[in-house]
DNA sequence: CATGAATGAGCATTCATTCAT
DNA sequence: TATGAATGAATGCTCATTCAT
């Protein structure tokens, strides 16, 4: 399944979604991007649908396990924030939140794509899910906020700032609320005691 | 500027982006649907592109003065939490939602129509953002979380929220959210007094 | 026939051509140029087609009477030609060489348009062949140079340098031919005498 | 960059160009000709500009040698009015002059297309100015016909003369002025005596 | 006489996809 | 495996012209 030159219409597909946008990642722009001819992406994936969810398959991969890696040390709300700031920047760096964004706004119209996308998403909801119910275990916040909602509620949070973002080409909503955001993680830190309910 | 035809066209459009979407919202198709010809969408718009965000401004201005008026007599969580799921539900059944969905999914990827989207976007943060202050103000909550960035959070949450709903066509998303925001709107309610913040 | 609307509108299709060219000189683009609608110039006109050749028809007349005029009292070539480079400025400033030479070129392609634009061709034939044969008759040229063709080659020849110039947007080639005339034209009186054929 | 379907292309456009003129020769149109389908069309070429200005530089090219060759050989004005009078008649049956008329005449309204063209021209002003050149230098007509000026005259000459005679669909102005040339063409060879000026 | 909305065919162009090589 | 030429349908848009008012 996975061959050299797979991988290489991946990454040109998703270099493509990051710099050009859904609507000009055509198969020509890819094939030319990756310096290959458009035939090939139909000889390794049935379609360019297709193609377009191996490529949120393989940026979240990626991107889901330093994820993890990185919040499973934070031992605090302060810090929780303060890591995912740092992995925001990596993203927006890699392009991979440019690519998602493209990716999930280009599939909202598409009957097939959309339900194949969001199954590439749940594991991030899952992710969201799992953090919350480790910040929330054992605290007076628990039965007022459920770690399932509350994880599709950060997953919703995080898809809408970036369409709005990407909306007019700015980059000060993530920023804002990350910044807006600090206080409040201190203020939690201090209700449910440091490293509340956040043990590993 | 308002003409009888103008808004049979604005209308088609609306029902073509709610029921087709963005990318199937083509001049023909939402000609068909109006039961127009392609040329008169023409010679009332400038483009497609004017037409959409004609659209956008349409339902806008009919739902905002809707949600205006139902969320200043609001005078608790609880309450305004309930008016929310009505107007939500409104503006289901009106294909609004649908309509504004693929309208800034689609938009994202376009230059041009993204800024003019999100201006007209603006009143609803601006909304949000007179809400958050009208209850938060005055509460012990008021220094960590500032009305404008919950306005803005606020908006993207259900922009995110939409478009995840919207990708597998399942409506249960908002309805959970719904839901379960319940029980912390009623503790919202008892720490800061009934109609704590909120008096008008 | 001749209203003062219909003139409005003959106006208008003639700086719409001067200064749109043919290809954007459309029914709406003369309508909106002349301030009135569309429909005006089929309640006049039967056609586009036969608007446009009264345009041809109107400067055609204009400018055909005062080269007539301007003509008849040169008394040398070298005179005909400064009083040529006189007319030629005026046609240019009142837009009438540019719109000739977009019907013209225009036309060509147009099956009914061409014949029709030929027809009104043939009067300026005509006086290119008058004006020479009052230079040519009775001078040791006349067996060589018959003026019915030399009438036809200046015709051509206008056109095709107008066409020339036309399609690099720049006027240097009519002035650089004046210019370049100008000797022969002195040489050409010497040798047939002073006002040596043209006589009126 | 020059492949077989590349030809076929570029012929069909050339037939459309002469048969059916300028404002037919669409895209549509040229495919129909040739039996392939209009997309090819923008596979081989940017543009449908791109592929006229292909049209105008392969009849250039081959027409433009032809003419070299058999002009080069002329030693009399007789001679050469001769051979000028047979290439034309090669290149009305080759449809050469038809095309070119026609993407003259529809480019004069194109500012992308005109400049292109001119350029595509310049070898045919520099060949009549060679050629007069050679006619003229060392005879007595030489400081008033300065050879520049005359090739562009001959240049403009001819395109005008070729847009008059399509305009009426009628061939005969260019057989008179070819047939009205002869006697001057031999007064100029007594003259300037046999071949005067024109020895390689 | 004049209006201006509406029509429907036509245009250039782009696209996902196929397939012979 | 890979190529890249070819297809044919779809796109946004413009136009001359008609016609009810």
């Amino acid at each position: 399944m996975r061959s050299a030159t797979r991988d290489r219409i991946v990454r040109a597909a998703l270099s493509a979604l990051a710099e050009e946008g859904f609507a000009a990642s055509s198969a020509r722009a890819i094939a030319r991007r990756g310096g290959f001819a458009p035939g090939v992406i139909y000889y390794h994936f049935e379609d360019l649908e297709h193609l377009l969810v191996a490529v949120l398959e393989w940026t979240s991969e990626m991107r889901l396990a330093r994820y993890r890696e990185e919040l499973t040390g934070a031992s605090s709300a302060a810090e929780l924030l303060l890591r995912l700031r740092a992995l925001y920047a990596e993203d927006l760096a890699g392009g991979h939140v440019a690519a998602v964004q493209e990716l999930v706004s280009g599939a909202a119209s598409n009957p097939r794509l959309g339900p194949a996308i969001v199954e590439r998403l749940r594991p991030w909801r899952e992710l969201a899910e799992e953090v919350a119910h480790r910040f929330l275990a054992g605290t007076p916040l628990e039965p007022v906020l459920p770690a399932r909602e509350v994880g599709l509620a950060v997953l919703a949070l995080y898809l809408g700032l970036e369409t709005l973002t990407h909306l007019d080409r700015e980059r000060s909503g993530a920023e804002a609320l990350f910044a807006a955001a600090a206080p409040a993680a201190v203020l939690f830190d201090s209700l449910v005691g440091e490293n509340g309910g956040a043990t590993a």
